[in-house]
DNA sequence: CCAACGATGGGT
DNA sequence: CCCATCGTTGGA
């Protein structure tokens, strides 16, 4: 079942431990594709001078970073990658979850024709969707999808399979973020231990 | 107006 | 480790 607004509308780093095992779900005209969540990270602004909206920052881009909870904040890095964060907390408190690393769960075949020009020929599987990028692509997640609500029926995240019993939830440092100071090594990185769908981080 | 800069990914 | 790549940002 999907998550509902009061999922979100809570403390960001109980969001991003239990989004693990949740299934991210996008139904797009061409078809629909599912990813389970095995990695995230949690940006806790205005304090955290890893996130956006550190000291406050509010700009055009990261708008839906106010928002309440439940709402998507795609942005686009590099000239031609995106991430996805779901947004949490009460409006105006500029917190979000990273989605770091999904394990397919459907379509593989629409996901490797998505991703399938930047796959090597001796490449495996798990590169299809072990990033934050790499996900959002195989996924067809763009900034078109910025601001939109995760309660609503195109893109959302439900609880369906949801962790296993042998599921053991690790806590790490956050990637890429060394010019955050001493934010820089806070624990707010999660993941499923010994999952091979993580990022390599 | 414009230079600097990535919450990355892919190749060595 | 190296670097391609381009929209966003913030300071002239």
């Amino acid at each position: 079942m999907k998550l509902e607004r009061s999922f979100y509308e809570r403390n960001t780093l109980i969001v991003a431990r239990e989004l693990l095992g949740c299934v991210l779900v996008h139904i797009t005209s061409e078809g629909t594709t599912k990813g389970r969540i095995v990695e995230t990270e949690a940006y806790l602004g205005p304090e955290d001078k890893a996130a956006h909206s550190y000291g406050g920052r509010h700009t055009p881009r990261m708008e839906p970073l106010y928002k309440t909870g439940g709402f998507a904040y795609v942005y686009q890095l590099h000239g031609h990658n995106y991430c996805l964060n779901v947004v949490t907390q009460k409006e105006d408190i500029p917190q979000a979850v990273l989605i770091r690393a999904v394990e397919p769960v459907d379509s593989l075949e629409s996901m490797i024709q998505r991703r399938k020009i930047y796959i090597s020929k001796k490449s495996k599987l798990k590169n299809l969707t072990n990033g934050p990028s790499k996900l959002c692509h195989a996924m067809d997640i763009d900034t078109s999808l910025n601001g939109i609500d995760l309660c609503g029926d195109e893109l959302f995240i439900t609880l369906k399979n949801g962790l296993d019993s042998d599921d053991e939830i690790i806590a790490t440092k956050r990637i890429h973020i060394d010019y955050a100071d001493e934010y820089r090594d806070k624990p707010w990185r999660f993941l499923l231990k010994g999952n091979e769908f993580v990022s390599r981080g």
